[in-house]
DNA sequence: GTTCTCCACCTCC
DNA sequence: ATCGGACACATTCGG
DNA sequence: CCGAATGTGTCCGATGGAGGTGGAGAAC
């Protein structure tokens, strides 16, 4: 298949609004290609490469200039071939030659070729159809059941690989993709819920547990051999080999679970997430702390010993694995009804330094891969009401707005407003087009895309947490910002200072 | 030539 | 990770 | 009973901070 059908595609998919016309248009492209171009097809048009990252981004790619040919004459494995050979172009001078490789490529390719490969590359491929809507489209190209085609994809974290399976077997190939020990699946991920008592009362009889500030690990073990891997399936078990070995001590011959690692302090309290972070991938040899002093905690089952639990009730999976793993393995868990009980649990978490609580529906199974309102998090959220001090032009869809804020607060004993990190989260396109036109107001000077203004305009921040900081001056930042609302009724002299932001990080860190 | 520093990239949340 | 917008589908409402 | 309004499930896109790795180029 040529290239160039790949490319135009895309660009009509971009144009289309609905998503099953959406669907049915890429359809149409996988129904034409031949089997062997489909890995990369599917790849391609959901925004992603086979090769995965290959070490070309945006100051690679605005520095390549390549003349348009007219006519297309790229096939897709052409492609692949070249991007293959950038991938694997390692060392000293990689860099340029990874750029004359793509050099070439782009000199071979059209005008819409050339687009099509810039948005892929820097990963910036906007055509409002990812991997959701290539699931429908694999669906309808090979007349193959949409469910059977997502879960495939679940279980086996390989989309590319579903869809040639769905081509060539149909229905029969894909109900071949199972669970497997060493096989990672995607897993099963939490919606956000305002408080236990909420989320008792949607779900009714449900499991609460802590939900522990670490990184997701589904470790597996057969017979003694243990391999983990993270939320996007990478594998780390040479990584963790502390963990992996605390794992050895479950005392059956197989079993896949879904847990979290985190670092804890002497005191047995958990430290910040940076630290739990820095003690992953360290893979300097002789590295005292990499993978070490790392706590597990095991959550969910999804093999035990020749049995898939993935399609039980989350209560029957519990009474059959919760035996099985020692109970320093397991994170710390209440079971009930009851919004009160919920609620004091959830209370209990946060002042031992947790994170907050996962609600989880007792009778609900496990969906490898979504996002379902089955699990619910809960964390609490801080407040603080900041001043703007620069706004940066959005991109995209923000294009020709100010989006991103940089968020300051007062600092007395500099004297001056110390940026705490930014946040375009949390806007409406209302207040998007309101703010374009109050920062413009406000504006002193311009740095690139970056529009600084006077320090007037209180806008109230929501935040999980406040983390160390080696980027900004006051030494602190903000966690996963979001704006809640703009304070009008505030000046900047009545907003929150640096004092106070402190006062929440210290908090934190005494509990 | 070796070391140091910076930047781009990537992955956790 | 968070959030808002958009679309598809299910359910409820107004007449 | 029908079409409109409303709610729910999902997907997509726009971007956040820390910290690690490896390459490029400057400093020595």
């Amino acid at each position: 298949m040529l290239f160039a059908d790949v490319a135009t595609v895309s660009s009509e998919v971009a144009t289309t609004r609905s998503r099953r016309e959406k669907a049915r248009k890429l359809a149409a492209v996988l129904e034409a290609v031949d089997p062997s171009d489909l890995p990369v097809v599917v790849s391609y048009l959901t925004g992603s490469l086979p090769q995965g990252r290959i070490g070309i981004g945006y100051a690679t790619l605005t520095a390549v200039a390549a003349a348009a040919v007219a006519a297309p004459r790229l096939g897709v494995g052409d492609v692949d071939v070249a991007l293959t050979a950038i991938a694997s172009t390692t060392g000293p001078g990689s860099g340029r030659r990874r750029a004359e490789i793509l050099t070439q490529l782009m000199g071979a390719a059209t005008e819409r070729e050339q687009g099509f490969l810039r948005d892929l590359l820097s990963g910036g491929l906007r055509q409002g159809a990812l991997e959701g809507l290539m699931v429908d489209a694999i669906a309808v190209a090979f007349d193959v059941d949409g469910d059977r085609v997502r879960r495939a994809s679940m279980l086996s974290g390989d989309l590319p690989g579903v869809a040639v399976a769905a081509a060539l077997g149909g229905d029969a190939q894909l109900d071949a993709f199972r669970l497997r020990v060493f096989g990672p699946i995607l897993p099963m991920l939490a919606s956000t819920s305002g408080s236990p008592a909420a989320a008792i009362e949607s779900l009714g009889p449900s499991i609460v547990e802590w939900k522990l500030d670490g990184a997701r690990l589904q470790v597996h073990l057969d017979h003694g051999v243990v391999r983990a891997f993270t939320r996007s399936l990478r594998e780390v078990t040479g990584e963790l080999a502390d963990v992996c070995e605390s794992v050895r001590s479950v005392d059956t011959p197989t079993i896949v679970l879904d847990t979290e690692v985190v670092a804890l302090g002497s005191d047995g309290r958990p430290l910040p997430f940076q630290e739990t972070m820095k003690r992953f991938g360290g893979t300097h040899p002789g590295d005292q702390d990499s993978g070490r002093g790392l706590s597990l905690f095991a959550f969910d089952c999804l093999h035990l010993d020749g049995n898939d639990l993935i399609d039980l009730p989350l209560g029957e999976r519990l009474a059959v694995w919760s035996p099985v793993v020692p109970a320093d393995l397991q994170v710390p868990r209440l079971v009930t009804d009851d919004a009160g009980e919920a609620t004091r649990f959830y209370e209990a978490a946060v002042a031992a330094g947790h994170e907050g609580v996962v609600v989880k529906a007792l009778d609900s199974t496990y969906r490898a891969g979504r996002r379902g309102s089955e699990w619910l998090k809960i964390k609490p959220a801080h407040t603080l009401d900041l001043v703007v001090l620069a706004v940066e032009w959005g991109s995209g869809r923000r294009r020709g707005l100010l989006s991103n804020l940089h968020l300051g607060a007062y600092d007395r004993d500099r004297d001056r407003f110390v940026m705490l990190g930014k946040t375009f989260k949390g806007l409406t396109d209302e207040m998007l087009a309101w703010q374009t036109e109050r920062f413009l107001e406000l504006e002193t000077h311009r740095d690139g895309h970056v529009v600084h203004v006077r320090p007037e305009q209180v806008v109230e921040v929501a935040f999980d947490g406040v983390q160390t900081s080696h980027r900004y001056p006051g030494g602190v930042a903000l966690r996963f910002a979001r704006v809640k609302g703009y304070r009008e009724d505030k000046a900047a002299v009545d907003a929150d200072t640096i004092e106070t932001v402190r006062a929440i990080r210290d908090a934190g860190r005494t509990g």
